[in-house]
DNA sequence: GACGCATTATATCGATCGGTATGAAATTAT
DNA sequence: ATAATTTCATACCGATCGATATAATGCGTC
């Protein structure tokens, strides 16, 4: 009942998605959303709430939308595959030319007034959360007898997550995606020989 | 002549330099910066400026006072001690409990209103500059035996670079120092063997 | 057609943004 | 002492910030 939205929320929750993408949660004002969405600063927190709201709903979004190649890279058979195509895949998500340049969780991160901590908060929490679900799959690599017997998957996790911010931070400044490759690439050579887990794998070992 | 200041411009500096690592640029306000530093606004804008020309005489001082281990780290005899010198060395500041955690330069590179537009575009310029300093130190190692023969300095220069933003990021967000020694020691494992230079260090080759 | 309801459009809220105009206070030169 | 000069304190500038109050508009229901 009553008068329907002239407007697809869904539709317009993207607009507001590449918008906080490029500008940062602060950057980003409500002038510039309510343009970029089509719609008006009533209509906007009647829908969504406030701007805090907008923001988790459109974090949820990019997730689901951008971040779903997490998922299968955990899926590798081993960790080598798993880091190759974590990297890989980041890099292809942070220069692709249909969105703004770098990662939509990074650049609302880092800096920002006090009263966008909240903000930031959530997404360091959210950042231990994919840690952790790639420290886990390496724990189950490390039990599988990849990555020699001295090494922590959490040191693991740590890193290859540190290379990632990295490459998320040069792809905003305007790095490439052939570039991004070669840092993955390179940064893939420090995991051990992994000929424990290439003999399971292919059956040498019994 | 006329009436003497009644504050030491440099420690006041330094002071600005204290609400900008913490806030960035744009999360920081000139309330803030007047606060911290102990003047009025209209002593702040006589003294340094604008915000821009305040933030530009920042950066200035940070890379003198906080980036000093770099032109160390570049002397070290072998690529390898330069990298392991330049990420620990950086761990240290962006962990360092008398300044704000992470990195100034990086904290008001990534996000910000389209206004600062010319600050990010400063930061990436200034990035770049670094990286091409590593690159020419790396050529040298190169050039010296050390780095196999298919390797590309260029692209090592920017994975160490990668690695170090990483770490930034991370630290920004509550990394503790020992956290990114272990990143820093992984990463270092991505270098070549680097026989050659050593052999050649050691005066075994010839 | 009249009523109830949800969504629009417009105008505006107080607060804060970066940046200044205006004088009073404090120093040196005369 | 007086004039010249510079700094400091106060108040304020227009613009923009996130967020709303108010009322007109469009729909289903009765």
């Amino acid at each position: 009942m009553g008068r329907p939205k002239e407007f697809d929320p869904d539709q317009a929750l993207c607009a507001a998605l590449q918008v906080f993408w490029k500008r940062g949660f602060d950057g980003a004002s409500m002038t510039d959303l309510t343009e970029a969405m089509g719609i008006t600063r009533p209509s906007l927190y009647a829908t969504y709430g406030n701007k805090e709201d907008l923001f988790r709903k459109v974090l949820d979004r990019y997730e689901q939308s951008h971040l779903c190649f997490v998922a299968e890279a955990l899926d590798e058979p081993t960790a080598r595959e798993t880091i190759d195509r974590l990297l890989k895949g980041y890099a292809d998500v942070l220069t692709n030319p249909l969105h703004p340049p770098g990662c939509l969780g990074l650049n609302s991160a880092v800096c920002g007034g006090a009263e966008s901590e909240p903000i930031r908060q959530e997404l360091i929490a959210r950042r231990s959360l994919s840690e952790e679900t790639l420290r886990k799959r390496l724990e189950r690599a490390s039990a599988e007898g990849e990555l020699g017997a001295g090494e922590d998957p959490a040191d693991w996790a740590r890193y290859v997550m540190s290379v990632g911010l990295g490459m998320a931070v040069r792809a905003a400044s305007g790095a490439t995606r052939e570039e991004l490759y070669r840092v993955a690439q390179i940064a893939l050579r420090a995991l051990p020989a992994a000929q424990a887990a290439s003999r399971q794998l292919e059956g040498v070992e019994a």
